[in-house]
DNA sequence: GTCTATATTTAGATAGAC
DNA sequence: GTCTATCTAAATATAGAC
């Protein structure tokens, strides 16, 4: 807006997208160091920042931490989201978490969030940050499940709540198995697996109104 | 066995038992204060032990952290192995994993399983501790499956590798979730709905000679 | 095997110059 | 808003007494 009297820099942006820069900083070092690693220090050298910005701008550690986390929900949330959409078929749901995993790996973020899990343990605040970055997949899982059994007899029998927990769960935890693991092959022949049980399933769900 | 010249104390157990008390405190240090914050000294406080003790049984503290590791595999896979055995039933699976689930939250095991997890990522040999204790996850799992479907024409059509690596996934993901929750009904409910797919699936199972 | 120092490094956090 | 310098606390690890 003003282009005088303002105290940021006058070039483009090295002033005010320090936040931004210090979270993606902290997101390589949570990547690379782990919790455990992840120190001011360590934050500023993954960034090429001043040590001393990480406290100017978010208190402390943890004041990083907890945005990085939000950071890293708020992007989750929107994929999750904008993927979810319109799926209306198992087999749809199938396609998506596939797709879903290829971004997650891609982007490391997978990595983030378990550090980040493993250090909300000692900070109500980070485990609170990461709770709420976590609620929206059982949702939008949840009513993906309602659009897919809508109209069947099973729209009122099948339990989608937990159905849909089970569903992040097992996304959750095969992640996490898949993070640790060199052999890739196992998530791959998974998803093969169940592209098959999801397109015969969604054969069988319209006629069935026993 | 002999009475004199050993350089052991002469009390019952307290020289000997030292590296029993050290991982037991590694456990308890994970637990409370998660891996960032176990030092070798956060970790003789926990165990009321000598800070140094540490450096001369496990050489560091990340060595610790692998012993704690194996040992925590070991009793899971034990835990594990003798639940799967005589598993020939979805129905008995899901009443094995609700057994093993409470066990695990009472022995806190996955709030162990999740540190050193996180700590794994800066460590190949804590990630190669904690990768061989989760592969009889899946390995148990696959068998019971293959009792399970003895006899019946899925015994060739299924491919229970994927299938037990599905489940081993979505109960490391629960766990999890239900370790950040404090809503343990989640958990609760899902095993209830498992029960009722279970037992609908083992009964159509023996007849399906298509 | 266990303890008390202690050497060295690194951590979080702040004051004050710019 | 960013930097340097610095205080203080805590970390790993070791040497040496017991």
């Amino acid at each position: 807006m003003s282009a005088t009297g303002r105290t940021k820099p006058a070039s483009s942006d090295a002033g005010a997208d320090t936040k931004a820069r210090l979270i993606a900083a902290c997101r390589a070092s949570l990547q690379q160091e782990g919790i455990a690693g992840t120190s001011a220090r360590a934050i500023a050298r993954h960034g090429d920042l001043n040590q001393a910005l990480v406290f100017y701008h978010f208190g402390s550690v943890d004041g990083l931490l907890q945005a990085t986390a939000r950071e890293d929900s708020a992007q989750r949330a929107a994929l999750y989201a904008e993927r979810l959409a319109d799926v209306d078929t198992l087999a749809g749901l199938v396609s998506v978490g596939r797709a879903i995993h290829d971004v997650e790996t891609s982007r490391g973020s997978t990595a983030v969030l378990t550090q980040i899990l493993a250090g909300s343990i000692s900070s109500t605040e980070l485990r609170a940050s990461i709770l709420a970055g976590m609620e929206p997949w059982t949702v939008l899982v949840e009513q993906a499940l309602d659009r897919i059994l809508a109209g069947t007899v099973l729209a009122s029998t099948v339990p989608t709540a937990d159905i849909a927990f089970a569903i992040s769960s097992l996304f959750l935890g095969m992640e996490l198995m898949a993070s640790l693991d060199a052999d890739q092959d196992r998530v791959a022949s998974l998803f093969t697996s169940l592209d098959a049980v999801g397109m015969f399933v969604d054969a069988l769900l319209p006629r069935s109104p026993t």
